[in-house]
DNA sequence: GAAGGCATGTAATGAGTTACATGATTAT
DNA sequence: ATAATCATGTAACTCATTACATGCCTTC
C-alpha cells in the first residue's frame, strides 16, 4: 500500500508543469497568481498553461512535501508557497538528469498542410499566409523583448528567448517560401 | 438538455487528435492499428500519440456519427473505421478555417536551459551536448526520411517534412552554437 | 510446442481545459 | 457609487498516460 502525499511521502512522478512551478518557486515565494503572470510572459509564450493549472499543481507539490504553503491571515487568505529543501534538491536532480524526451511541436497549421490534398487551394493559400504573418509577428515581439530585458535579465533566459527567435524566424522563412511557391503557379 | 452522441447528434468539439484520425481515414478506412503504425512514421515524429488515444479516439468519432465502424465476423473481430459525409464535411471545414492558434514547442531541454542559473556548469554542459546530438540525429533522419519517400510522396507530406528539417536544422545549430559558447569559457 | 514479439484492446489514474463564480481594486 | 477589470479560486468535464491483459503469429 504506497503512501501518497504528505510530507516525506512523495512518490508521484513530477512532469514539466511541477518543474516549472519548482523552478519559480526556486527564485523567491509566490502565489498563484504570481506565478500565471510570470508564466505568461515568459516560458507561457511558447508553452501555454491554463492558469487553473498554476493553481491545482503548487496545491500538489504541497502534498509531495517539495513546498510549503501559508494562507494570509484575513482578507481574500491568499495562500503563498515556498520551495522546501526537498524541492530545490528535486529540482536539482532533474536538471542533471539527461534530457532525451523528444521535443513535442504542436502546430496545426503544420497538421493542415499535411492534410492539404484534401483542402482547396485558396485554403492553402490563406494558411500559408496566416502561419506566416503569425510566425513573423511572434518573432518580433521576441525581438522586442530581447531589447527590453537584456540588461537586467538571467543570461540564460536571455539565451531561451534567442533560440525562440531563431526557432519563429526558422518557421517564418518556411512559409515565405512556400507562399512564393504558391503564388508563383497561380499569379 | 443538449443531445450528445449519436449519428447526427455532433455537439464535442473537435481536438486535433480528432482531426489527425478523420484525415487519416479520409484516405482509407483502418483500424486502430493502422493509425497508429501510420501515425507512428509520420507526425508522430514531432506530435506524439499514445497508442490508447488511437484506440478511444476513433470510438468517439463513431458516437459523434462522423465515422463509422464495422466489426469483424469471429476471429479478433478486429473493428476497422471509415469516414462518413459528415466526417469529410468537418474536415474541410476545419481545412479553410483560419489558423490563429500559437504552436505550442514543448521542449524539456528549453525548459532547464531556462532555469539553468540554478544548475551546475556541468549540467549545463551535459543538457548543451544532449541536445545538440538529438536534434541532430533527428534532422538527419528527417533528411534521410524523405530521401526515401520523395518519388511516391504526397507532395503536402513532403513540405512538412521539410518544415521538420529546417526546424531541426535550427536548433541543432542553435546548440551547436552554445555549446562552443561554453567551451570557450571553460576549456 | 514454447518463446518472443507484434497486434489489440481496456481500466485506472492523472492531468489539462473550460466554464463558472465571486471578491478586490481602480477608474470614471 | 457603478462599471470595469484584475485577482482568486473551484467544479465539471474531457483528454492523455500508464499499466495491465491477452490473443495471434512466427520462428526455432
Amino acid at each position: 500500500m504506497p503512501d501518497r502525499g504528505g510530507p516525506r511521502g512523495r512518490r508521484r512522478k513530477l512532469n514539466a508543469t511541477s518543474y516549472v512551478v519548482l523552478g519559480m518557486l526556486a527564485s523567491r515565494p509566490a502565489t498563484s497568481y504570481d506565478l500565471k503572470q510570470w508564466v505568461a510572459h515568459t516560458i507561457g509564450n511558447f508553452w501555454a498553461f491554463a492558469h487553473s493549472q498554476l493553481y491545482d499543481e503548487p496545491a500538489r507539490l504541497v502534498a509531495d512535501g517539495l513546498v510549503s504553503e501559508s494562507v494570509e491571515e484575513g482578507g481574500r487568505r491568499r495562500r503563498t508557497y515556498e520551495i522546501l529543501p526537498a524541492g530545490r534538491e528535486a529540482l536539482q536532480e532533474w536538471l542533471s538528469s539527461p534530457t532525451t524526451e523528444q521535443t513535442e511541436v504542436r502546430d496545426l497549421g503544420l497538421l493542415k498542410l499535411f492534410f492539404a490534398n484534401l483542402a482547396e487551394p485558396a485554403d492553402l493559400l490563406r494558411l500559408a499566409r496566416d502561419r506566416h504573418e503569425s510566425h513573423k509577428a511572434r518573432a518580433d515581439s521576441y525581438t522586442e523583448q530581447r531589447e527590453e530585458i537584456a540588461d537586467y535579465a538571467d543570461p540564460w533566459q536571455l539565451k531561451t528567448i534567442e533560440l525562440g527567435i531563431r526557432y519563429e524566424r526558422c518557421v517564418e522563412e518556411f512559409w515565405a517560401d512556400f507562399l512564393a511557391e504558391l503564388e508563383d503557379q497561380q499569379p
